[in-house]
DNA sequence: ACCGAATCGTCACACGGTTGTCACCTGAAT
DNA sequence: ATTCAGGTGACAACCGTGTGACGATTCGGT
């Protein structure tokens, strides 16, 4: 979808070349409709358009429930637009300024269609054998038998969980469980450490020190 | 890389000042010689060159994995050139037509380079035939065996198998794993590449003594 | 608002693995 | 044969982690 019908095809041509499906749009219109119509993966969408504008079309296309989550890449020609481009008003999901190379196109295409394909939505609940993880409802269960514990070994054993094999330093986890460059002194982790694994029982194998690195969850 | 020996003059000078580190070459042989050796972070191709004309030695570069992903600019004399500079089958990542200005030049090399230097991530994993490290996971194994050792260990293995065939002299092994300008004995080194070299048994073949220089990791 | 209970961060201590060093041995280079 | 870099065994100091305890703070119920 663009102005210049060279530059569309050169978009349409590289695309192509690298297995894409690609439909292409002369207007501002016929784009919403068929967006509208066929749910593509992925939009790139020109700012300067006949008709109607891109930024425009890129607000529809968010209002349309069936376009709202398609990702949109946004080609502009100045520099000054990007904030606005992906900004929450208009809420792209990368752009690339005139002028750009296909490579680079192509790059950004693949890495958004794979953050989009495996940013399985956070899952709802986590099982690891015997233990089971529900983060709406705040609840973790050891054989179906729920257990009693605090918000913040919840999230202790939440966030090692998610990151099931990769070894968390105590660091990152201050980072990631209490929020904030902690001021809070690195062996706290290690007492939650402990209260985890005496209220969780026989799961407790799932947490692994290492030492001289940190704590790591296994399967 | 140029054939008019005063442009490639322009273009070096311009860039040094810049701060740019710049190596010239007077043809596509040597270009293609010196971008295989040095893997630069960028290349800057005339189209007209003696011998190999530009577009030969833009899909050479691309065909060679050392220089695949090197992003290149184009300098070209006609516009008309410009679809098959940047389509996929040379895969430059911008040109520029002559003549040209000093400050259009920096501006494209400024912005390609900033591109392309946030796309890059560490490798999660290294492999050497039988031998696996995780990073992340802090596991080394060898034929799918685990293999226990200790994290200073773990660090002066990673270090040298992520400059395999490169020797590291005692003091950078201490700078590196060590982290701190150490006031530690070198010969420590030696010591902790014997117990590396117990625990990962036959693995032990890949690591290397240099004598009167150092440690390699050998694939 | 008050009080008791629960939760949280910190500290001190204990223990065992890890680490740095030394002395001695081996083997390669000259 | 001599020399010297690197391998090896042993050991004491140290460091990292587990653990129990304690005061501070927050939370929930009345």
């Amino acid at each position: 979808m663009d102005d210049e019908p060279e530059a569309v095809e050169l978009v349409e041509f590289n695309l192509k070349q690298a297995g894409y499906a690609v439909t292409t749009a002369a207007d501002g219109a016929e784009a919403l409709k068929k967006a509208r119509s066929q749910t593509p993966d992925l939009i790139v969408l020109d700012v300067m358009l006949p008709e109607m504008d891109g930024f425009e079309i890129c607000k529809a296309l968010r209002l349309d429930a069936a376009t709202a989550k398609v990702p949109i890449i946004m080609l502009t020609a100045k520099a000054a637009e990007i904030d606005r481009v992906l900004g929450l008003e208009l809420g792209a999901d990368d752009y690339l300024t005139k002028p750009f190379s296909p490579r680079e196109l192509l790059l950004r295409v693949k890495k958004i269609l794979a953050r989009f394909q495996t940013e399985e939505k956070p899952k709802e609940q986590l099982r690891f054998g015997d233990l089971l993880i529900d983060l709406p409802r705040h609840i973790v269960s050891w054989k179906n038998k729920p257990i009693e514990m605090t918000a913040t070994e919840f999230k202790l054993l939440t966030i090692l969980a998610q990151r099931a094999g990769r070894v968390q330093s105590r660091d990152q986890l201050l980072r990631d469980v209490w929020e904030y460059d902690s001021v809070i002194d690195t062996r706290t982790v290690d007492t939650h450490m402990r209260r985890l694994r005496e209220k969780i029982g026989a799961a407790a194998k799932h947490l692994d020190t290492v030492r001289g690195v940190g704590y790591r969850f296994v399967e």
